[in-house]
RNA sequence: AGAGGAGUGGCAGAGUGGUCGAUUGCACUGGUCUUGAAAACCAGCGUACCGCGAGGUACCGGGGGUUCGAAUCCCUCCUCCUCUGCCA
């Protein structure tokens, strides 16, 4: 959530940048948070003044009984009862203005960077560069979801049976294929000075506030009711919840995790015929690569966290483009996002294999995750993430772009992962 | 899952109703001394909110309660340890 000592200080700003991201009601809501804030600062500082002069009492009374005082002590007794109960309201109303606070800064979103182009959807995101070429596929080229039929890899019937929509079995090849992928990927992470990290893959509310994941999307992750745990629909929220209410110092920085984990999403209302396939899953394998650093850097980190991306799709030989999304397309809690498209051949579609974020405050504010600089003051970090990579789409473009007539081919760098370099 | 025990500052560890935000040790930071280092000595050393400041307020696992006053008493939840049970 924004900090709201940089709303006070740059409100014009603030709104200019909700107004960015087609925001509803920017203006109203910004005057009332402040509004609100204001009322907590002096509800404060009454209810400060009220116990302050409560426990100057409490101390007079301890003096009164020891020389035993007892009149006194009746007296200031029945003053301090008065003084209590309007500390009581006054609490009440305090705790009430910061819940009320909190829900308004929760609905408000991140302001977007202003490299961030203007647009309301998916169409106004910028290209911002391209890269690979098409593979020549024959006439007889099929899509991957006839693909993995005919070579028997991915079962949709079986997983229907098993589960339902959504929810795909790997079978033989296909699986080893999935196993080498996430490998493929761990290493480059470790290699590239990543730690690797096994998170647990249910977590709590706690930490589905932490990364903003909770209240804004509470209905597109699986809830586990008699617990109240909910299934990791990202990596991301595990692994810098891990960061939750830690102070770092500054030479622990850049903190660097990454991890491989199946992700669950409902994507309720958003089944169509344009997500045949492995286009959109409820469960998929995803290694997610993570970074907390200092507030000066983190712009150069997310550039080497985009080529880190980059260079695994261009590792697998598959034409990708890379786009800058619109404020309209931003996700709620990012300040910038790139994502990272790769050309599926025989669909003829680009299909969104990583997104890579700033997030700069907006999680660290949540997380509370702050670092101690040379000067000894506290500061708020900022985190980024990006899928490094997401496995169902990258299989689906390597199934359709390296299809021949003998079978499909596995990519080189894969083959010492998979043990085979063509599925028959 | 049942019985018992425990959760205090980065760590260790005092404190069981009254100036306790908390003794002390270690670690850490600055200084003195030293050619340098170590040792020794001196000083500093949690977080958040309000205030220009002096200062005030809150926090001893979380939440609630008793009391003029709670780290300390009560209730509840969470976590950890020991034993029993169950289990991959």
């Amino acid at each position: 959530m924004l900090v709201v000592a940089d709303i006070l200080q740059h409100r014009e700003k603030v709104i200019d940048g909700l107004k960015k991201r087609n925001f509803a009601g920017a203006e109203q809501k910004i005057n009332k948070l402040i509004r609100l804030d204001t009322e907590r600062k002096e509800t404060q500082s009454h209810l400060d003044a009220v116990l302050a002069e409560a426990n100057a009492n409490a101390k007079e009374i301890g003096n009164f009984i020891k020389h035993g005082l007892t009149e006194q002590v009746a007296l200031l007794k029945e003053e301090t009862a008065a003084l209590k109960q309007q500390g009581g309201q006054l609490k009440e109303r305090l705790n009430t203005i910061r819940k009320s606070l909190k829900l308004f800064l929760y609905d408000i979103p991140n302001i977007p960077h202003p490299l961030v182009p203007p647009g309301t959807n998916e169409d106004d995101n910028e290209v911002v560069s391209e890269w690979g070429d098409a593979p020549a596929l024959s006439d007889s080229a099929l899509p991957h979801w006839e693909l993995i039929k005919n070579y028997d890899i991915i079962d949709f019937e079986l997983g229907n049976k098993l589960t339902g929509a959504g929810f795909p079995v790997y079978k033989g090849k296909g699986a080893r294929l999935q196993r080498a992928l996430i490998n493929f990927f761990l290493t480059e992470a470790e290699k590239a000075g990543y730690t690797e990290i096994q998170p647990p893959i249910l977590i709590n509310e706690e930490s589905g506030y932490g990364t903003g994941q909770l209240p804004d999307k509470e209905g597109q992750m699986y809830h586990t009711t008699e617990d109240n745990l909910y299934l990791i629909p990202t990596a991301e929220v595990p692994i810098t919840n891990i960061y939750r209410d830690v102070i770092l110092y500054e030479k622990d920085l850049p903190v660097k995790n990454a991890g491989y984990t199946p992700c669950f999403r409902r994507e309720a209302g958003s089944w169509g015929s344009h997500v045949r396939g492995l286009n959109r899953l409820h469960q998929f394998d995803k290694v997610e690569i993570v970074q907390i650093q200092h507030p000066e850097k983190s712009y150069e980190t997310l550039d080497e966290m985009r080529e880190h991306i980059e260079g695994l799709i261009r590792k697998l030989g598959l034409k990708y483009r890379v786009l800058r999304l619109c404020g309209g397309d931003l996700g709620f809690t990012s300040a910038i996002t790139y994502d990272m498209e790769v050309f599926s051949a025989a669909q003829k579609k680009w299909l969104e294999v990583s997104s890579v974020s700033n997030f700069e405050t907006y999680q660290a504010n949540r997380l509370k995750l702050r670092f101690k600089g040379t000067d000894n003051k506290t500061r708020l970090l900022h985190t980024l993430n990006g899928s490094a990579l997401a496995l169902p789409r990258i299989v689906a473009a390597i199934l359709e772009n390296y299809q021949t007539e003998e079978g499909i081919r596995i990519p080189e760098v894969l083959t010492p992962y998979t043990g085979f370099e063509m599925i028959p």
